[in-house]
DNA sequence: CTTTATGTTGCGGG
DNA sequence: ACCCGCAACATAAA
């Protein structure tokens, strides 16, 4: 689940359930979500702090907690919920973090593939050091810069490093939005292509940010990846399946043209 | 049993 | 130096 749109919705969650609380409890029932920190470590190290802010970069969330941050990926499968105290525990709950109104923030994950890193405030800047600009804050000019190299044009957008924020699916929509075959190389887009390409990012971006999640919707291909026989929402071709860059990707023949070099 | 899954990293090879 | 594919990580569902 967890892309750009989704870690936003994350971080509202985390505003509206414990941002200005004061931490008191924190449960880890799975150690194994946990990076380079015991269950015993976070918990003395978030005990009594006030929870001052919650800010989010490409895919990462991070709360801020008076001096300590607690660092969070969510991975494929991992979610962030807010619970009343009491709630009744769900299998894949793996760390709760209570706060003093009586609600929980539940870090939830099924396949454990990322999780929780705690970091002291002035280590933040070195740990995210390796994450390219924010997919919703990029400037035009950064977005071109970054865009300039000799990949393919999918590989590259999902790259973290190079633009952190876009997924498997998030990519195949900007691609199929502006037209772009997904195996283009993207050194050699024109610059009208490239700015398609950001326009496509951006308005993809806004929306699902919008929905705190990427939308599955009838207009997009979100809405029809997964149909037995899946057509373009805007030519009405069979749209194709293959794999580009590692991953499953979907995509219309007739609007998206040509890998190759134009 | 096999395949697939919205992520990241590290390795081998071109 | 740069780029690609692929296995690995852990788990569930089709």
């Amino acid at each position: 689940m967890p892309e750009l749109p989704d870690v936003e919705g994350f971080r509202r969650v985390l505003v509206a359930c414990v941002e200005g609380r004061r931490v008191e409890r924190v449960e880890v029932i799975d150690p194994g979500v946990l990076h380079d920190v015991s269950g015993a470590q976070l918990r003395r190290r978030l005990k009594g702090r006030r929870v001052t802010g919650v800010r989010r970069h490409g895919k990462w969330l991070l709360l801020d907690a008076e001096g300590t941050v607690l660092a969070l990926h969510f991975g494929m499968t991992g979610e962030l919920v807010c619970c009343h105290t009491g709630d009744p525990r769900e299998r894949h709950d793996r760390v709760v973090i209570a706060v003093d109104t009586n609600r929980e923030l539940r870090y939830r994950d099924q396949r454990k593939l990322q999780g929780l890193w705690l970091l002291d405030a002035t280590e933040v800047d070195g740990f995210l050091a390796h994450q390219g600009p924010d997919a919703m804050t990029v400037s035009a000019a950064e977005f071109d810069r970054r865009l300039a190299r000799r990949r393919g044009v999918k590989a590259l957008l999902m790259d973290q490093s190079a633009l952190a924020g876009l997924g498997n699916l998030l990519t195949d929509e900007i691609l199929w939005r502006a037209r772009l075959h997904p195996a283009r190389r993207a050194d050699n887009l024109s610059d009208e292509e490239r700015g398609r390409l950001r326009d496509g990012m951006r308005r993809v971006l806004r929306a699902a940010v919008a929905d705190g999640r990427v939308p599955e919707r009838e207009t997009w291909l979100t809405g029809h990846r997964d149909d037995p026989r899946p057509r373009c929402p805007r030519c009405h071709g069979t749209l194709r399946r293959s794999r580009v860059a590692g991953r499953t990707t979907v995509w219309c023949p007739r609007c998206q043209r040509a890998p190759g070099s134009r």
